[in-house]
DNA sequence: TCAATTTGACCAAA
DNA sequence: TTTGGTCAAATTGA
């Protein structure tokens, strides 16, 4: 490699540090924003004409493979009204907002989308697993997952399982904390309870099965899987499979979350393309998203501390606070704890947003009346 | 005592 | 037949 080439590298990197450093100030210059992050990508074009690859293939998993900070990054092509439509309803929005705060998050792109007609909505990048691909994409669409429960129903017909190509899916994948305990992925602002584990052919990490904290309770039917990525296990890509429907129930707990404070802190306009920056458009769209969601969409952050870990805490993937297991997320703590602990009590946010076993016990009344 | 996790087994889709 | 997804008993911890 000649020293011209590595100036350019050099370079690159220093272009990306500074968007880094300068993202929230630019957030309400998309133009801005846009020129720069274009900068960047001419610059490892180059680069990578120069070290002979193809530059349309480079794209930003240039920037990745270098060990920067990844840009957050939508591929989405179409079926962008789609994936806001998901994250509102599942409340995913919650996630994506820390991920656009948190350059330590590695970057996250693509969209989900249900719908099985019209074209291809696969995001899947075409560098596949690992590295070189956007961290989020779009599998398939179809109808919502069904199991029945052989034991409860009395008979093993009854019981109907699909497979990943039938469900409505979505995987993104998130890095894994670098400090603490790392086996745990970070929060998505749900609770699950995990259900299983199972060895997958041809991986090297076992992949854990959550369902939704709730699902008894208001029938939800939301999982997600949780599985490391081979050649990087700092990496963890979730699969989500059903939207919450926990916080439209009737019965489910409806006082509002606090409003995040990093909302406020960079209002980017929802006409934002999102094929631009994940960042900006639900930026845009997510404080309709706080505003509608219901409790469980908008959970607090039980990392951090403020969580007693107790109850309703599931899973690893979402505090990994049970059995002492406490797990320090520094930087996503400190997002969590600057966006819905702005300023406010250290009492338990779960049993403040989900009163679960109160609300459990009420509705066991409800049915001995 | 209650709730969450672990883990082996079961079962249906591929 | 293989494999992924789920169940539920056992275990663990608050």
């Amino acid at each position: 490699m000649d020293d011209a080439t590595i100036n350019l590298i050099l370079r690159g990197c220093r272009l990306a540090r500074e968007l880094e450093n300068n993202l929230r100030n630019m957030a309400d210059q998309p133009n801005h924003l846009a020129s720069s992050c274009e900068e960047i990508i001419r610059t490892f074009s180059v680069i990578r004409e120069r070290l002979g690859r193809n530059p349309l293939d480079a794209g930003l998993g240039g920037y990745r493979e270098m060990q920067e900070p990844r840009q957050a990054e939508v591929q989405a092509s179409s079926g962008s009204s789609n994936l806001e439509g998901w994250l509102k309803s599942s409340g995913y929005a919650q996630a994506m907002s820390i991920l656009q705060q948190a350059p330590y998050w590695a970057g996250m792109s693509g969209a989900r989308t249900g719908n099985t007609e019209g074209p291809e909505a696969t995001l899947e990048a075409p560098g596949g697993v690992g590295m070189e691909g956007p961290s989020l994409r779009t599998v398939s669409g179809g109808e919502e997952m069904q199991a029945v429960d052989r034991r409860k129903s009395g008979s093993s017909s009854e019981r109907t399982r699909r497979r990943n190509s039938d469900a409505e899916k979505m995987t993104i994948r998130v890095p894994a904390p670098r400090m603490g305990n790392t086996e745990i992925p970070p929060e998505d602002g749900y609770t699950w309870r995990k259900y299983g584990q199972k060895e997958i052919l041809g991986s090297k990490f076992p992949r854990g099965y959550y369902r939704c904290t709730h699902q008894k309770l208001y029938h939800c039917p939301a999982k997600k899987q949780v599985q490391r990525l081979d050649n990087d296990p700092f990496i963890f890509e979730v699969t989500y499979r059903g939207d919450h429907t926990c916080h439209m129930s009737s019965t489910a707990p409806s006082i509002p979350p606090p409003p995040p404070a990093s909302l406020e802190m960079a209002p980017i306009p929802s006409t934002q393309p999102i094929s631009a920056s994940v960042s900006a458009p639900l930026a845009g769209w997510l404080p309709v998203d706080f505003s509608m969601g219901g409790p469980s969409g908008s959970r607090s952050m039980a990392v951090g501390g403020s969580g007693s870990g107790s109850g309703s805490e599931a899973g690893p993937s979402t505090s990994g606070s049970r059995r002492g297991k406490e797990v320090e997320y520094p930087l996503v703590a400190d997002l969590a704890d600057a966006m819905f602990n702005s300023g406010s009590s250290s009492t338990n946010s779960m049993d403040f947003i989900f009163p679960a076993s109160r609300e459990d016990k009420r509705e066991e009344e409800d049915k001995k009346d």
